[in-house]
RNA sequence: GGGGAGAUACUCAAGCGGCCAACGAGGACAGACUGUAAAUCUGUUGACUUAUGUCUUCACAGGUUCGAAUCCUGUUCUCCCCA
């Protein structure tokens, strides 16, 4: 059985960036070890990261051994790649706090059973914790030139602006990484975004210096917007893998809400449908886009992913609730069912007290609520036309009574169209 | 060491004694249009409030003035030229 080239896997998706020459063929000659490493800088993953977990899983199923690699030590440092300024340091508490989550996610995606393509887990904090000072600069630093790391992008984008010795260290540090997994997991591939290529090709070059052994790099593309906006970004900041910080709908939604532009794009790099089943969905978009099949295939199988079945589930069915019917369907529903809708996060609970007699909506979503974060952030919504009660436009003169309530305690409130909030009075 | 330029809200960037919460652009958010797209057009964008209001801002600390982002003094930082 012939394993599919995963160069090749990565060609039609789009995500291939750079690779060092002889790559293809070492891949080609043997199941190869190939690792990518995660630093810890938040106790969660976000989807920026999925681009490279997702290399990491087309690498295992072509027959390759994923290594995921969690930077407790790297994460200890600060790496300057494509960072304006220098960052403040993590305390170690909160680092080794954060190693054990993004260990926890990372462990969801790969197949961790026994076998030549069977994933490992490592955090270089293991080797690095006690790795003295001067056995580093003796051992390492005498490999690699000052000249050589000078020359990097990361590190000539920085000397205007300013960069610590700190920071200009990282790259070595990230070398001994793929130094130390060549020399004890014959791990040979280090892959990466394309911001990772400097630090990659001094992995590489320690190898071959101080091992005389040779190591492969490969990048893959940074993901850019049709329009040129950041990928991952939303309203909130970014979208978390954790949905104690973005919601499964939350996540389910972001997809969902994918431009046309990008849809593609993203289908290939984040599903793992084939080419014959992508390029179908992608023409029958392009032949009736309003359907938006892509944005839908592309939400299922990511959220499916990263939340499970279960999750996904329901985020479709609050989806259908909230954007697919009237408000006469809404009121059909049981309370149980318009509460189970809503996330904790899009819930807030209201004391029955307030309605005992009118209510103004201002303050009631400025000051009862934190949909507005004030009183005048709500009058200026509602002045914008921005605000809906029970999917009706609202003014600033219209009151709100109990009379407004479904089942005398539900409340549906929108912030634009298509942030939903429920409000319990109870 | 000598000389010059500069530091303004999320970013860029005007303002150079009162009309400045501060032009403009970008971004972000919202509205219209749509398909919970894109593009386009419109509105909002210091905080609180809703009144023709209060408070906090133009690197930092003082000072001049009825009044300063704008003038003076000192401090810090950045860039450029010469040595």
């Amino acid at each position: 059985m012939m394993n599919p080239s995963f160069i090749n896997e990565l060609r039609w998706r789009g995500m291939l960036h750079d690779m060092m020459p002889g790559t293809e063929e070492q891949l080609a000659k043997e199941p190869t070890a190939g690792y990518i490493g995660f630093d810890p800088t938040a106790d969660s993953l976000h989807i920026g990261h999925l681009v490279q977990i997702m290399t990491l899983v087309q690498f295992q199923r072509c027959g390759h051994k994923p290594i995921a690699l969690v930077g407790g030590a790297t994460g200890m440092v600060g790496d300057p790649s494509g960072k304006s300024a220098e960052r403040n340091l993590l305390s170690e508490d909160v680092l080794r706090h954060n190693e054990a989550c993004v260990k926890a996610q990372l462990e969801r995606f790969l197949d961790f059973s026994q076998g030549s393509s069977g994933a490992e887990m490592v955090n270089n904090y293991d080797w690095f914790k006690d790795f003295k000072f001067l056995d580093f600069i003796r051992d390492v630093g005498k490999h690699i030139t000052i000249n050589y790391m000078m020359a990097k992008d990361s590190v000539q984008n920085r000397l205007e602006s300013g960069l610590s010795f700190t920071e200009f260290t990282y790259q070595l540090v990230q070398g001994y990484d793929f130094y130390w997994l060549y020399q004890n997991k014959n791990c040979r591939l280090q892959m990466g975004g394309s911001d990772q290529w400097g630090n990659i090709v001094t992995g590489t070059e320690l190898i071959r210096r101080k091992a005389q052994g040779e190591a492969f790099a490969l990048t893959t593309q940074l993901i850019k917007k049709a329009d040129g906006s950041k990928f991952g970004k939303t309203e909130g900041g970014n979208v978390w893998l954790d949905r104690k910080r973005t919601s499964p709908y939350q996540f389910y939604q972001y997809w969902l809400n994918v431009a046309d532009a990008d849809a593609p794009n993203l289908l290939r790099q984040f599903t793992l449908k084939d080419q014959q089943e992508a390029n179908a969905l992608i023409e029958g978009h392009a032949a009736a886009p309003h359907l938006r099949q892509l944005q839908k295939a592309l939400a299922e199988d990511v959220t499916t992913r990263v939340h499970g079945p279960d999750a996904l589930r329901k985020a479709q069915e609050t989806t259908d609730i909230l954007f697919g019917s009237s408000f006469e369907d809404f009121k059909r529903l049981t309370g149980e069912e318009i509460e189970d809708a809503f996330d904790t996060s899009l819930t807030f609970k209201v004391d029955r007290a307030v309605f005992d007699h009118e209510v103004d909506p201002v303050s009631l979503l400025g000051e009862r609520t934190a949909i507005y974060s004030s009183k005048g952030e709500a009058r200026k919504a509602i002045q914008g036309n921005g605000v809906s009660v029970n999917k009706e436009k609202i003014s600033l003169e219209r009151k709100l009574t109990h009379r407004d309530l479904l089942y005398g305690k539900y409340l549906l409130a929108q912030k634009g169209k298509k942030n939903y909030y429920l409000l319990v009075v109870s």
